[in-house]
DNA sequence: CGAAATAGCGTAGCTCATACGCAATTACGG
DNA sequence: CCGTAATTGCGTATGAGCTACGCTATTTCG
């Protein structure tokens, strides 16, 4: 029987209960929980070992009996802000559920704006991760992608919602910090700086006006250009499939 | 006349020199280059302002002469640590100049891997960012995309060129940090872990070995990959462009 | 009922960012 | 040529953060 990492047992929640010793009065769970509270309130850089100790009414060190570091809290976390993914129609093609996956994460990413801007430890090992990971990978299994293909296909895609919702929640935050920087502030600046000779292509797409909203951080707004860029994507996709069709079993790797 | 925000007049080097009182011994760009080694050489996370200091023979409060604090200095990074653009060739169709410029972004970030893990603080405002800006759009200035468009693209291009730059890198840091988590002994866990009931096209996926390398972050394989996903979400844009107009599907300038 | 195991937590050490104030240096006005 | 104003260099100090260590309190097993 091969061992298993230690952070990954803890992740499923395999660890034998203690059987002599006073009780503890937490769970990791409890901790995970709390310190996912404190983030989605106040942000990611709100979340120190000492502030969600005192959410939970107990002293710092006390934590770390159930989290061996505030990295292994960061990697609790990425498990536990996920909801369970929805279920795909039975009836759907690929693409509506990949469609559908897409923007149900980028709907737990919207209630957890700190997600994004977790170090990433290693791949996915948590059971919800893995949960997602299924999910997506079942939305393509009738196509003719092999299993690396396929696998591929999902980490782009992770990749492309994850950079998406961190440019969002970054902009939004520098929003927050400086409004000024923003909107039609930074359309004139870049009139300023924007020399017409060296930049020519730019400068007609400022001239056009393109940057010139109240503010270039407006949620609808970015919900349609989210739709449009994954859309794009999933064109790419279904152009690969077709290409792949005539040949199907092919295998790499 | 509008006024310019400080940042980023600091960014273009506008700051009128003093001409009274002891002679700097620095610049901001002094500073800048000096964090840009050390994070090249040891990590963003080494990039401290005592360090930076120590690198230059100052001492760490003179820094904060030449920059205002420290996120001011990894906005100055931000643009410091880009090349120029490579030129786009005169004959060349969008798909290859956008193909040329991708490559070429992702060839800086390899050589400052910490890049992808600043905090953006708005939207690209220095004069490297904007000469790429530029040339992004010059490579689709052709097409019968309008200007919301093309900067649509662009930013989406961006997004995914960072987003998977970025999972590299820390999939990267993360097997330094932890060999054993990765490769083989990822799949042997996941096959633990992974119930063949309830995650059936993952548990396929695993059975079919697409996990079992001895690492998972191996440099060419991830470099084919990233020319495989670009060149889906290429597909996808150009989908787009059939739709969008007729002919000029590939065009010289 | 002791011994062993385990939780709670106070203390303290280290690293950071950075506010503040003073001394050293330079240019300009007279 | 000197005084004054401006500006840099930098020592000191503050406060926040992570976490190693070790002591004490609590609980269970033999």
């Amino acid at each position: 029987m091969t061992e298993m990492p230690a952070d990954i047992a803890l992740l499923w929640g395999l660890r034998e209960a203690p059987r002599r010793g006073r009780r503890p009065t937490l769970t990791a769970a409890d901790v995970t929980r709390a310190a996912i509270a404190v983030a989605d309130a106040e942000g990611l850089a709100a979340v120190s070992m000492a502030r969600v100790a005192a959410e939970l009414g107990n002293s710092t060190m006390a934590l770390y009996r159930y989290v061996k570091s505030k990295d292994e809290l960061l990697t609790l976390m990425s498990d536990a802000a996920l909801d369970d993914p929805p279920e795909l129609p039975a009836d759907g093609d690929w693409r509506s559920g990949i469609t559908l996956l897409a923007l149900g994460m980028l709907d737990v990413l919207r209630r957890h704006p700190w997600y994004v801007q977790l170090p990433v430890s290693g791949p996915p090992a948590g059971p919800r991760n893995l949960q997602w990971f299924d999910r997506l990978l079942t939305a393509l299994a009738d196509t003719p992608l092999d299993e690396g293909e396929q696998v591929g296909v999902v980490m782009g895609l992770l990749t492309f919602v994850h950079g998406e919702m961190r440019l969002r929640t970054e902009l939004a935050a520098g929003y927050r910090d400086n409004p000024e920087s923003f909107g039609r502030a930074y359309a004139a600046a870049l009139r300023q700086v924007v020399d017409p000779r060296s930049m020519p292509a730019l400068r007609r797409v400022v001239d056009a006006g393109v940057f010139d909203l109240d503010t270039l951080y407006d949620e609808p707004d970015l919900d349609a250009e989210f739709k449009a860029t994954l859309d794009r994507y999933l064109d790419g996709v279904a152009a690969h499939l077709e290409r792949r069709g005539q040949s199907m079993g092919g295998n790499s790797r």
